[in-house]
DNA sequence: CTAATATTCAACCATATGGTTGAATATACC
DNA sequence: GGTATATTCAACCATATGGTTGAATATTAG
């Protein structure tokens, strides 16, 4: 368990991986059981569970209890911070294509 | 060195640390120089160099040298990857809003 | 050429990460 | 109750990370 400083700290940590980027286009569809998610990667159930932990740690994920099974849901509102933080900088890619917008504007 | 399985892996993981976000959002108004930087923090030379190592291996920043000084720019591009990847997600936290929005409109 | 400035490199350290295996726990089935 | 299923926990391992200090490498100034 590591103490982040700053929330998105732990929401671009929890991006950071491919495979924890898998679960989270997965559970974004649809719910899926732990040992489901295990089925589409070849690591170790344990191995799902602690990159699970990490999503939920970061609130990217929630787990409900369903039988013996732990039915995992997307929290997309973390999503949304994550898309905030890049909000800030959207401008800067964005003005080039703008320009390029205004040319043809001109030009047409 | 590490070596990144996909480019999001290195973008979100600079995105993940607090002085990297930090050196980003200044690149982001203006060129400084590696002194400079280190300047706003309470880490060492060598430890900036490092952070801007992995930010440049993740083409977040770009380098010119001036001199001795070697001046750090933000290259935006790359950020616009990591906010196409979150956009597959944005309708899930828009949804509620709308729908929230939407009940507004029908109360007033 | 020498000295000062700017930055990186190398070696080191403590802790984190992502994986493993095997035991422990919880729930469901018969 | 006993067995099968689903998941987590604990211990362990190799490597990565983020920091340090001190030496090495430009480049500029005198």
């Amino acid at each position: 368990m590591v103490e982040y400083t700053y929330p998105l700290d732990s929401v671009f940590n929890s991006l950071a991986d491919p495979i924890r980027r898998d679960i989270i286009a997965r559970v974004a569809r649809r719910e899926y059981s732990v040992g489901e998610l295990v089925a589409h990667h070849n690591v170790s159930f344990a191995a799902i569970s602690k990159h699970l932990k990490v999503l939920e740690e970061a609130y990217l994920i929630r787990k409900r209890k369903e039988g013996r099974k732990q039915m995992v849901s997307l929290a997309p509102e973390t999503l949304k911070s994550a898309d905030e933080y890049l909000g800030q900088y959207r401008s800067m890619w964005q003005s080039r294509y703008n320009k390029l917008e205004a040319v043809l504007k001109e030009e047409v």
